[in-house]
Formats: structure tokens, C-alpha cells, sequence
DNA sequence: TTGTAGAGTTAACAGCGTTAAGTTCAGGAG
DNA sequence: CTCCTGAACTTAACGCTGTTAACTCTACAA
């Protein structure tokens, strides 16, 4: 026999074609550059068969993101044995930033657009686990931080702390995404960006009152 | 004669019917699904009439926020007021992400989609003037008070701290726009998040040493 | 040998932004 | 009054998009 797996296995080496093919059009000209029949033309196949192996065009792009997700992920396992939780936050900001400047178009697909109808159920990652999950992860750092008393005493939350850690490496990564080149502000460096964003986070910029 | 005024109050008169349509669809429903034809259909003219006001799709959407974003910077004229720097801050800060909120399709397409080709020449806003530019006015604020030394004396450089503040509340709002009903994060309320971001950022999170 | 299931194709649909060409019509010039 | 011009507007089309229905082909099982 063994033509049962021959077929399973072509199937999945052209499944890997096409997003081979695809992630090429999308890193280089993003979600919109992507369309069906550049896909197919790359590979040598007509339009309609990589409905065979997707259902839409967004599901393309998601499977895409989730391998190269994957590799983020690996980097997060490698920072979970930091043990003082907040060098375990800065070590982990600094990788989200950095794959995020890796990869633009990834990042803008994943956190910068809505996909209304995503379920927990049909994503590749466990809810909860921080092993997956990456605000699991921050979120497990930031109680570990404020159990420790790492942090002020009225800092008791950590889903608020994790939120406001979120989303200020978001904005400066988003803002960066789409404004870099935007002739209204000169940007100060990434790098000096996200590590003056974890310090003013945690030490503040304020004077502090004598 | 006076033929020649009405010609032109007709066709202003149209313009603004066009910008009305479009207005509606795209407060509603975003950016995607404003189309040409449609806002043809809602001012009964062809689609193509369109064109003869404006030169595409994107100045139609551009003309839109710029009517709407001239009611923020009403609001930030009356904070200029606001003699306290960081008083100040605080206030322009509620200001902006509370026109985010009322306006998350506008927001998006002002902050969150980039218009490479866009150049300062073109726009209806006067790039470092406080009074029309919003990162002037924030940059100023910021320069205002390291001179009055509410910063910690590290803090020197009035840019890299603008652009701390503005990307924290951009992250919050951008995460919001995109993922305030994913399922993966259940979120702290706006305001909250809001208030709490500009604390974090001003007194800093980490337990004081000593 | 025949039936079937799966892989893949062709042709098409409905929609999009945009443009070229044509129509209609008011108003100024001779 | 006639002619012309220029503006406003429409119709029809182009080339593109994601997606689907219907068809062909082929390898394998009974």
C-alpha cells in the first residue's frame, strides 16, 4: 500500500508551497499585496486549488502567523527560566518588540487587525497556558512580581498591571509600524524606545517629591 | 451675474452630501465597507460623480477626519489653558483617548493604517504648531515641565518623552479597537486603564528602594 | 473492468476602485 | 438668434479581487 501516505504527504508538501509562497508576498508587501492568484501562480497551480487546502484567504494568513509564531513562543520558553520576575518582564518585552520589528507584517495581521469571529477553540494556542499563551505568561510574571513585593504596595491587580505593560509596547511597536516614516515626528531608536518605555513603567518619570 | 456663486455653493453643496454619506457608512461599518457605489447609491448620483470632488477613495476618508478631527482640536485649544504641565498632560491625554473611543473608525484611520505617499504640504495641519498639531502640543507640555522640573532630573529629552506618553495611550486604544471583545483577555475598564497608564508612566510601578 | 473519491482545472459571479468616452445643458460671444 | 465652450454628470468598460459551481482526470478498490 503506503499510497495512502504518498498522498497525505503531497498534500501536505503542497499545503507547505503555498504558504512558503505566501509568506514571501506577505513579508515583503503585507496582507493586502496577498492575493489568491499570485499565490497560485507561484506555485503552479491554478487559483482555486489552494481552497482545497484553506477555506478562505484568512485562514491562510493564519496558518502562516502561527508557524512564525511558533518561534516567538520558543524564545518566551527560554525566558520563563529567568527567575526574578522583573527581568523575566524585560526580557520578555524586549522579544515581543524585537519579533515584532522582525516581522511587520505578521505583527499588523495578528494585533492589529480584528478577526471577529476567531474562536479559543480553533487557534493552535491553549488559552491560560503561559507556555502558548503570551499574555498568560506576562500575567503569571506580574503576580509573581507583586507577590514578591517587587512592586508598590497599592499595585495589587495583574491583570491591570499586564494590560498597561500590553499595550505600551503595543503603541510603540504599532505606532512605529505605521508611522516610521511619517515626516511629523522624528522617531528617537526602537530599541532606546522600548527600554525607556519598561523603565519609565516600572521607576516613572516624575520627580520624586522630598 | 450671481450664476457663477450658485454653481459653487451647488457644488459644495454636493461635496458636503458625499462627505455626509460617507460619514455614516464609515462610523458604522469601517473602512472596508465604505465604497464608491454605495455612497453613490445614499446621494442618488452616479458613482463616478464622486470623482469630480474628490481625487479618489482615500482623499473622500481623509476629508472625513479632518472635519472630525477639528472638534479634538477644539477641545485641546481649551486645555492649552491648563497652566500645570503635567495637569496638562493628564487632561490632553483623557481628551485624545476619549475622542479614540467615540470615534474608533476615524482613530483607525488616522493612526492605525499608513498613508505612505502622504506629505505635510497637503495637509490641512500645521506640523509643530501646538495649536493644530497634537505631538507639538504634548511635546510642548513635556518641555514645559522638565523646565519646571517635575521630571526626574534623568529626564531631559522632551521628544523621547512624548513619544513614551503618546505610544502608551496609542497602545491602549489600539488594543481596544482591535481586541475589546476578543476572548483572550478580559479587560479592565477604558477609563480605568486610561488613568492608571498615565499614573504608571508618571510615578512608576516598582516597589520604592530602600 | 468498473465505480468512486479525491485532486485539480476552467469559467464564471459579484464586487471593487477607477477611467475613457459620451451626453446634457447653462451661459457667454459673435 | 446661433454657435461655442466648459462644466456637470452618466454609461460602459477595464482590470483587479475573493470565491464557487461544474467539469475533467486519474489512481485505486472491489
Amino acid at each position: 500500500m503506503g499510497s495512502k501516505e504518498r498522498r497525505e504527504r503531497e498534500r501536505e508538501e503542497l499545503r507547505g508551497k503555498i504558504l512558503e509562497a505566501a509568506r514571501e508576498l506577505f513579508a515583503t508587501e503585507g496582507y493586502e499585496a496577498v492575493t489568491m492568484r499570485k499565490i497560485a501562480q507561484r506555485i503552479e497551480y491554478s487559483p482555486t486549488a489552494i481552497y482545497l487546502h484553506f477555506k478562505d484567504k484568512l485562514a491562510v494568513m493564519r496558518a502562516l502567523c502561527d508557524t512564525d509564531f511558533l518561534a516567538l513562543a520558543r524564545q518566551f520558553h527560554k525566558i520563563a527560566a529567568i527567575a526574578d520576575p522583573i527581568e523575566r518582564i524585560r526580557a520578555a518585552g524586549r522579544a515581543y518588540a524585537a519579533f515584532a520589528f522582525a516581522h511587520p507584517n505578521h505583527y499588523r495581521l495578528m494585533f492589529m487587525t480584528s478577526h471577529p469571529h476567531e474562536t479559543v477553540e480553533e487557534s493552535a494556542i491553549e488559552q491560560g497556558n503561559p507556555d502558548q499563551d503570551a499574555y498568560a505568561f506576562l500575567r503569571l510574571a506580574v503576580e509573581q512580581a507583586i507577590a514578591s513585593g517587587r512592586f508598590r504596595p497599592s499595585v495589587t491587580d495583574p491583570d491591570l498591571i499586564a494590560q498597561l505593560f500590553w499595550s505600551g509596547l503595543h503603541g510603540l511597536i504599532a505606532l512605529q509600524c505605521t508611522h516610521c516614516d511619517d515626516p511629523w515626528v522624528t522617531w528617537k531608536p526602537r530599541e532606546e524606545l522600548v527600554e525607556r518605555m519598561m523603565d519609565a513603567l516600572l521607576t516613572g518619570l516624575a520627580a520624586v517629591k522630598g
